[in-house]
DNA sequence: GGTGCCATGTAACGAGTTACATGATTTG
DNA sequence: CAAATCATGTAACTCGTTACATGGCACC
């Protein structure tokens, strides 16, 4: 019954973390949290709990009347996998799933401009980024039981923070297609 | 006939850069390069060529004899393709997909104790890829053709450091699971 | 009470992985 | 030449997404 894949655990997370949760209810959080970096869609977010049910890990409880919607709450055995979880170790495999990281890896194949119009993007959109990333950690000051997504949210930060500067430094010294 | 999508490129790009190449050159290449921050399976690399040959993006010629190995080359229009590419705008949507930052999200489910040992392997983890990067650099340096390999596999190193401070930073702080 | 958006769900598709299977080459 | 390893390929399955479809709710 090893069918649990990161996913499962994010979905396990995340109710958890709302004590009753929809499908939508989970979209909704995941988008303003651990969704900045690992993504999902929205169709994940109503099959995967459908799957956690059969497993025994959540509780369907579906409204009688208006939207008819499915309320999931973790059971004990559910609160039971997530922590064994935690409690597994693991090793650091981490991917950057960067499209702009990829075109700099094979800018050779392209033109001077389009290297230029890249560097020139990639810096604007970290920092729109970075600039979204702050606003939320405003948001989250106030509220003292969300440390660990502030923590999180940190990561986003400094990694802006990094990647601004490393494209910057490309732009500085005005890398070249050709020799 | 839109069909392609990033592994496409990736392949596309891989082959421009190792001229003719067998799937197994293929992925030998992306494990030391591109694999880093992107990585996919083994088999990916023998789908994908198949599919670009019948986009005409990629020339096929078969061995006669020992292994009958498919190698593969760009056709023009693969060539075209992978410049297209280059040339579209890209906003800066990344991913970072970290299990070990999902763990730190969802802690407050653990124990003390799954936290602390969290850190530490982080710590210990990130280090060890921080030294693979730095060996691969050294290994790059003499190469004058590798600019862009070198560009990326320096945002690796960026990365690694940060995450060792990010790690550390937690680690000094004794970030506690309960108040 | 009609219009438009919010919320919810699913079916079909496509991509990527695991596991299987086998042949070639090297090495002792 | 036997054993080990390198290299190559595919079939089956799982996951996640796109696209479709619809019903409730709020607001005018």
């Amino acid at each position: 019954m090893q069918d649990l894949n990161t996913s499962s655990f994010i979905v396990l997370g995340l109710v958890a973390q709302l004590g009753e949760a929809t499908s939508y209810d989970l979209k909704t959080c995941a988008d303003n949290s651990v969704g900045f970096f690992w993504n999902f869609s929205r169709a994940s977010l109503y099959k995967e709990p459908a799957r956690l049910v059969d497993f025994g890990l959540l509780n369907e409880r579906q409204e009688t009347d208006g939207r008819r919607r499915r309320l999931y709450t973790l059971t004990p055995d559910g609160q039971k996998a997530l922590s064994t979880w935690l409690d597994t170790r693991t090793d650091g495999e981490s991917e950057i799933r960067d499209i702009g990281l990829l075109k700099l890896f094979f800018a050779a194949n392209g033109s001077q401009e389009a290297l230029d119009t890249l560097i020139t993007d990639q810096i604007a959109a970290h920092t729109r980024q970075l600039e979204t990333y702050r606003t939320i950690e405003v948001e989250l000051a106030g509220k003292p039981d969300c440390r660990f997504d502030a923590a999180a949210l940190h990561m986003g930060l400094l990694y802006e923070q990094m990647s601004i500067e490393f494209w910057s430094d490309l732009a500085r010294k005005q890398l070249k297609v050709a020799l």
